[in-house]
DNA sequence: GGAGTAGTACTCGGATACATTGTGTCCGAGTTATCTAGG
DNA sequence: CCTAGATAACTCGGACACAATGTATCCGAGTACTACTCC
């Protein structure tokens, strides 16, 4: 199993954008970590695509948080970037052994389906439950001039 | 995210496995669900290297589980299948940012990869607390002639 | 002096190549069972 | 009849291609700002 790099360039920069009011170009939230913007572009676009972000185009555009960190759990980034589709698709091979039927639907049915997708879930539960706005409280919690750092950094 | 689809193979084939006592043959495990048989020898060796299973060469030979079901979790056989590397992979981008030092190790320290890691342990323990014994027992369960069929078309 | 307008620079957005991983296949090395021949 | 040896068939094992996904890049469409011109 393994989970794109994007993943984690979203987390920091929504991270970042929960600092920030007004809209950040991906010029600037590539350069703060040396990313090869275009492809952090891509990744923005995803966001924005599921609410997450909001796209304002047109010179002093860029990308800002569509709604309060509070509001944005972990899980919603992580799909956001991979993908609505489970880590373990059941192929159904059940329908091919003995005593198979074609008509049974056996990714709900088969016990080990059930138990990768419990697994999943204890997953997916820890991910949903914890907000930017959790990370941000802890982040500032160590490093109470973090904010203003990463302000400066995207609005010089 | 994704699993491949190794990983659903290996389960149902250790799961027949553990009814059965003698070595079975790649063919003979491939047969069983239609699958190709020379891919799925690929897998059945990782699980031999990783000691969940045991290879005999030669004829009448094949594979067998290599100790008993109620000690394979399936996080073992995910882990073997797939590597025991995190889904999850910090690449340090905060060394890369405003107040970064490069002498800091953000894996352990930095909020988001503490976070996901966290996530991934549940995902984890979710499937190291169940075992091919469980499964079996659940399928016995609902089917109690299941192993007896398995059993058959592996031993004809 | 103010308003309207054309131009310009900057932004996102999707379409386009490259690299890595997962998927699938093939043939050779090694072992065991069997058959045969000799005692 | 028993035993030892050679043969042959069957198995695993790793090395070898193909496909799909992830990674990275580029250029065009659209918007807001700016400067200029006209009233």
């Amino acid at each position: 199993m393994r989970l794109g790099q994007a993943v984690e360039w979203m987390l920091h920069t929504c991270l970042n954008l929960s600092w920030v009011d007004e809209p950040v170009s991906t010029a600037r939230l590539a350069d703060i970590y040396r990313l090869p913007s275009a492809y952090l572009n891509k990744q923005l676009q995803a966001l924005a695509r599921e609410k997450i972000l909001v796209s304002v185009p047109g010179a002093r555009g860029g990308f800002r948080l569509a709604r309060d960190p509070a509001e944005i759990s972990l899980l919603d980034v992580v799909v956001a970037v991979e993908g609505k589709a489970e880590a373990f698709r059941c192929a159904q091979i059940l329908r091919n052994g003995p005593g198979g039927d074609p008509d049974v639907d056996y990714s709900s049915y088969c016990v080990v389906s059930q138990s990768m997708r419990r697994a999943e879930l204890a997953w997916r539960r820890e991910l949903a439950s914890r907000t930017i706005a959790d990370i941000a409280a802890d982040v500032v919690r160590r490093n109470p001039d973090a904010p203003e750092l990463v302000r400066d950094a995207l609005t010089n």
